[in-house]
DNA sequence: TATGAATGAGGTTTCATTCAT
DNA sequence: GATGAATGAAACCTCATTCAT
């Protein structure tokens, strides 16, 4: 029986508690009771502060988003070379991934909306999301060049995003048929390596054609 | 109003109502009432002949599998350069996934359980997905060279996969922030061309190092 | 625990409950638990006979309607003087009012529907009211006349079905500041004459001004 | 955004609100919170106030009783025709159902009351419901004449009552089956004139017998 | 005096599963 | 062999009420 708090520790812990099992799960397979079990609070307290689920869902993304403290990392410093650029973008995404806290749950959010979509955060999708694709966008431009077609630097954009994404299957489960071993930092670096230049040597096929 | 079937014909019913419906909506978004509405069969025959939703999926999977007629489209021909294999590997799999019947079910399944692993058709994946890994395997080894270590061949494969996948999350949802076009034919090729030459470049910059 | 039944025995049991209670309580104070307690059946059973509760009501309002052998008692016999066959209508509403079974119900659903639409039979109105109401009509019709508005027409309608009604209002609760004793069929009888004579000189008067 | 009130406005706000939501959808369809919201007060308001939601209704009917100013604007002034009594009386509740601000509410609070009776304000009933029913008793009365028993009295008075109750049923929902038109203050007008007429060849029909 | 915070009870609906024939 | 009937568990949501300050 949780004590009543007196300050906003039940929306905090809800909150949180939200991130983390939204960021986990998903949205669909994610139930409100438990969301609430790891909050220690009441299910009705959901409806109090959000509404209903796909509320707190999302609040969770703009609070993870917001904890995430994302611009800095990645920005688009012109007087490094684009392809530097990528590999910074690539390393912040991957290191990111595996992180406990709020930076690593908004980033499993996000590549997990990329993979199932719910068409719950449209609202704040550009405020949110947008920002990382015009800084990635601008990366690709920089390295294809000024007369390539915007859906191709939509598609790299797409595979970028996609070979990142790669790590919330693995994560998922443990499935000894993808891979033999757990996902410790050291094989997500060597793996942010493999598709840092993966994708470079990708985007400049598409530039070169 | 059909005849009610006599033998096996619920049983094939069921399956082929499984896999439709497994394959458009995944898993979780299932519902055994659904597949059960689809086959014109009551709800009960699923525990009848598959004892649970999760059995239903298994057989599901190897019932796609079996009409699907994977392995040979895209065997390893041995006499073409590997680059041009990889192009049809690709070309194969993306023209599948938007086939309507068997074979599209089946890579619209393969595709489903890489983005979201159920975990549920452990013991069925390797013979059923490890001819298509052997086959895909065979072409990067053959781009990338035999001293290449196998976790970089491992990643290669991931990563076409994933290129694959895109399209899954694409036809999801109309997401007007991730394509503003439906996913015409036309679409889907100029999609597979893409990913061959991204894949390819990318394969080949990883065997270069 | 309920047994298992073998025939329709819970469809049946469901709908009649539905019509006990809805017929009671109106719609809105229902609950679809309370009526699956009556018919000693489990809540699921509402969705798998009826999908939900607006759909129990108006399979119920109809199974009521059906089993109300409506339109024989107040037949538009046109040898009678309207007058009298005004009488034979109110009385037949009151006396069916106040009996219990089928009849009884859609009396009460009906006269309940009127005092608070639900709008959720809209469909089936046509099919169960508006006979009802035809037949008023031409009562009412031929003792103002035929030269008056429809307007007029329809005035004289909801009054006599309003003077009903009051009914309802009595029975529902009891209400010691309206009514000193409780609603016997020999006051139903007293109030049903007074209704008439009442109601007789009303559109009387409408029709000589 | 208004300031914090002081003193007795969060009392006098709930109460207010109060009779606007409760006036408007009824007991049952009123929502604490939905009352707290327009009233820009807690929710906790209603139970330190009032104790409870039943209770606040209680009080919403005093408070709309005493501000609606009724015995005055149809006194039995005896110098009238008991005929022309009962018209202004009728027109009066028509014209105050339609109306605006507390004397339209308590109105409606009162034609609720009596379509469904939710046995709330018993207590209260006498003081506030007694005198408007003296009033119609007394021009009833001097109809139908000093023989007649108190039971038919009484059954006139519903009716008229009922009668004028039809408008909260019309006014309701837009129900294309029961009027085609929508309440404007014209038809309303014409309703009253039509209710009149009716009432009183009702009543003098029940006096003549 | 007043309220922000929180909850418990109960509402409807969904869905995989199972019973009995 | 097959199914119609029925259910239990749990999902999300609502709402009047109460706790603690």
């Amino acid at each position: 029986m949780p004590v009543r708090e007196d300050g906003k520790e039940t929306y905090t812990n809800l909150l949180e508690a939200a991130c983390e099992v939204f960021s986990e799960k998903g949205y669909q397979a994610s139930t409100v009771a438990e969301i609430c079990r790891l909050a220690r609070v009441n299910v009705a307290a959901v409806n109090y502060y959000f509404h209903d689920k796909a509320s707190l869902y999302g609040e969770a993304w703009m609070h993870a988003y917001k904890n995430s403290k994302y611009p800095e990392p990645a920005p688009t410093d012109s007087t490094r070379a684009p392809e530097e650029q990528l590999r910074t973008h690539i390393h912040f995404l991957v290191k990111h991934f595996t992180e406990q806290g709020p930076r690593g749950q908004f980033t499993r959010l996000y590549l997990r909306e990329l993979l199932n979509p719910t068409g719950l955060i449209q609202d704040v999708w550009h405020e949110t999301v947008e920002p990382r694709r015009q800084i990635l966008h601008g990366i690709i431009r920089r390295i294809v060049g000024h007369d390539m077609s915007e859906e191709q630097i939509l598609f790299c954009e797409l595979n970028v995003i996609s070979l990142c994404r790669v790590l919330l299957t693995v994560r998922q489960v443990d499935l000894e048929y993808l891979l033999t071993q757990p996902l410790t930092p050291e094989l997500a670096e060597r793996f942010a390596d493999h598709i840092t230049q993966f994708s470079l040597a990708g985007i400049k096929a598409i530039g070169n054609r």
